[in-house]
DNA sequence: TTTTCAATATGTAAATTTTACATATTGATG
DNA sequence: CATCAATATGTAAAATTTACATATTGAAAA
């Protein structure tokens, strides 16, 4: 996108802004476990979050569901933004640029880069990981096997964590991270996995059940060892109903 | 600020990057209402939240301390980020290029500003209000009497109000809102105010006891018509234990 | 001086929510 | 057919939240 307007560009020259930068931390639930999707730096070995500069015409979040898509591709996403992180020295510049030369010249490195932090939800089996032009690798990691992060971005992850948490109090979640059909317990352990903590199973079903954001199918999960446990499935419209109040939620 | 690398200024030239502003939503009490600090455009009586440009060598959190102290004329000022807002379209940049022509040159405006959202806590008899070099007057206004404000402001206020309420729910305040010494009815009335809705006195004040954060002292406020309340002040440390863990209050 | 007025101080019971906790069932496996 | 392990399920205690009314007091008015 090139300056449209020849005295934008003299402001532009005279006081530089930060470049804005914007970071996804994509979670998706599989085999029990958080996930997280990361891309690795063509060439390297570093990962880092799938992001991107956000261009001149684009919302904030048309910038994050362009980039959402493109490592997914998912449309129609669940995501929220979550944190601008803006503190001068935010990760060592000098140790990047070095790491990342074979992959961006060192000239092309702003003096500082702001970044806003999004995060997404999304149905694991559903995504097909998608590196970009400067990564060549784009995997999901469990929370506990991540690997070093470049920049801030083992930061933002913790961050959004923390905000994923929080929210979860209030809102119901999961219509995003979980396949149509579920099991209670593939719905538990999908809490437990974002908590990081055990939750009792009589408790949970009675809450979960109260909101009434899922109704029980008659139909059993075949095929596990042991005593077969129904599926579960979403009530949208009530479900967007207690997402929308935010209240009337807490595991 | 002036680009150090000309290599830098090629690359800001061929991809320009939005404009990165600040807006504060600076909050006080007053007179049993909450208020908030807006200025107004030199010479129009256009409204606006206080703002400025985010500059190349400060962090997010040094840009918001440096505004809010032009505007109080306090440092250690409570302040949280609570948002970013960056619709292609925020406001209409055609209409308010032309309220505020004879203040910036309508060559100034940028195609488009991604503004990151601040709000602060202030103690409303410790402000010096004070104007910036764009505007002739900087004042309280109680949130129902607020005039139209420019931009997106409205918007921002709004958004600001709303994280406010949800983290109160969490998070103790009136530390910052608060005089050292205040009464325990004043307390409440601050609580209503951010709330907007009435509270029951006997639970409020069990509450905010059992709590920890404020102790009774035994000196009464003279001078009030009818019966005496007494005096309470802030414990800093419990204040400060509850304000951390974030949990274990509600009102 | 007395009366009036209105804001302040204060406690208890009911309702609701949260927590703690254990066993019978069942489908696959051997 | 026996074993195994995950699933399904209910109740009682504890904690929290909500609802609610009156005596006190200092200033102001009579």
């Amino acid at each position: 996108m090139i300056v449209s307007n020849p005295e934008l560009l003299a402001i532009q020259n005279s006081e530089v802004v930060p470049q804005l930068t914007l970071d996804c931390v994509i979670f998706g639930f599989h085999a029990g476990q958080l996930k997280v999707l990361l891309v690795k730096w063509k060439g390297t070995n570093f990962w880092s979050l799938p992001g991107g500069v956000v261009r001149q015409s684009e919302s904030l979040n048309d910038a994050a569901t362009r980039i959402l898509t493109q490592r997914t591709g998912l449309v129609d996403i669940f995501l929220r933004q979550f944190h601008t992180f803006g503190d001068s020295n935010r990760y060592d510049k000098e140790s990047v640029s070095e790491k990342l030369a074979s992959v961006v010249p060192k000239h092309m490195w702003y003096d500082r880069a702001i970044s806003v932090g999004y995060y997404a939800l999304v149905n694991y089996a559903q995504v097909f990981p998608t590196p970009d032009e400067m990564s060549d690798s784009c995997e999901w990691r469990g929370l506990d096997e991540l690997p070093e992060l470049l920049f801030d971005h083992s930061e933002i992850l913790k961050t959004a964590l923390d905000y994923l948490r929080k929210e979860i109090a209030h809102q119901p979640v999961g219509l995003n991270l979980l396949p149509l059909k579920f099991t209670m317990p593939e719905m538990m352990r999908m809490y437990e996995a974002i908590l990081g903590r055990k939750i009792d199973p009589r408790n949970f079903q009675k809450k979960i059940l109260k909101s009434g954001i899922v109704i029980k199918s008659k139909e059993v999960k075949k095929g596990t060892a042991h005593r077969s446990p129904f599926f579960y499935y979403f009530d949208n419209k009530k479900y967007g109903e207690v997402l929308q109040s935010g209240s009337l939620f807490f595991i």
